[in-house]
DNA sequence: CAAATGTATGAATAAAATTTCATATGAACA
DNA sequence: TGTTCATATGAAATTTTATTCATACATTTG
């Protein structure tokens, strides 16, 4: 699933299964349009992808591909509204983490 | 520095550039073996080369670059001490952002 | 049903990140 | 000084991720 060095990794309190899927999270969130994504959803509980398309001015295909992959790794769900179809932030930890680092003074 | 959309994502409370500083953070991070690396050092306070490649089973030159990105991004500071160089943890945040995510019961 | 709208998908490409390997550098020590 | 130990560095090879583009799919509407 991962990339994991020949004999790894056994150390600490954290297991090394869970550091590899902290990682997989990590990387999930790991880009500036896809923390934009998180940060319009922790405020809007559900929005359709025109919606965010519009709000952060990215094009289409994108921006589903980004949607997508952050719904395949349980970080977004998304439900069909007609034509629509809505994403909502699943995974409210992300925000956490996100606000931990934004609130680095030095950033 | 990083990669931004046409005409970029003007929204919410964190601006276009600390969105793209936090992915550039949560991306030095992202990778199992920089997180046990953070791991490490956090519970050791300086640690070298030698003994981090011991403990995490990461061949020497491999890990030095992982240290030199990590140094370089400002997570990590080092200082030579003989033929050594240690390095210790310098945006302690990290640790947090770790901790927040390890905490998730679903992962 | 045909056209329009909103979204997904897949293939091709481009760009980054990771790993490996060979070699360089710098400090210590015989 | 020459050798050894600890670490860094750089170039290639590999793997992963991001982007674009064309097109498909589903739902609504005329």
């Amino acid at each position: 699933m991962s990339t994991s060095p020949a004999a790894p990794l056994v150390d600490m309190g954290l297991s090394i299964e869970k550091m590899e899927k902290v990682a997989f999270i990590l990387k999930t969130t790991a880009h500036p349009t896809r923390i934009a994504i998180v940060q319009l959803l922790a405020a809007h509980d559900s929005l359709s992808v025109s919606d965010i398309s519009e709000r952060l001015n990215v094009e289409q295909s994108l921006l589903s591909h980004h949607l997508a992959g952050m719904r395949l790794k349980g970080i977004l769900s998304s439900t069909r509204d007609g034509k629509n179809i809505n994403y909502a932030l699943k995974m409210r930890e992300v925000i956490d983490v996100i606000q931990c680092l934004a609130g680095c003074t030095f950033l």
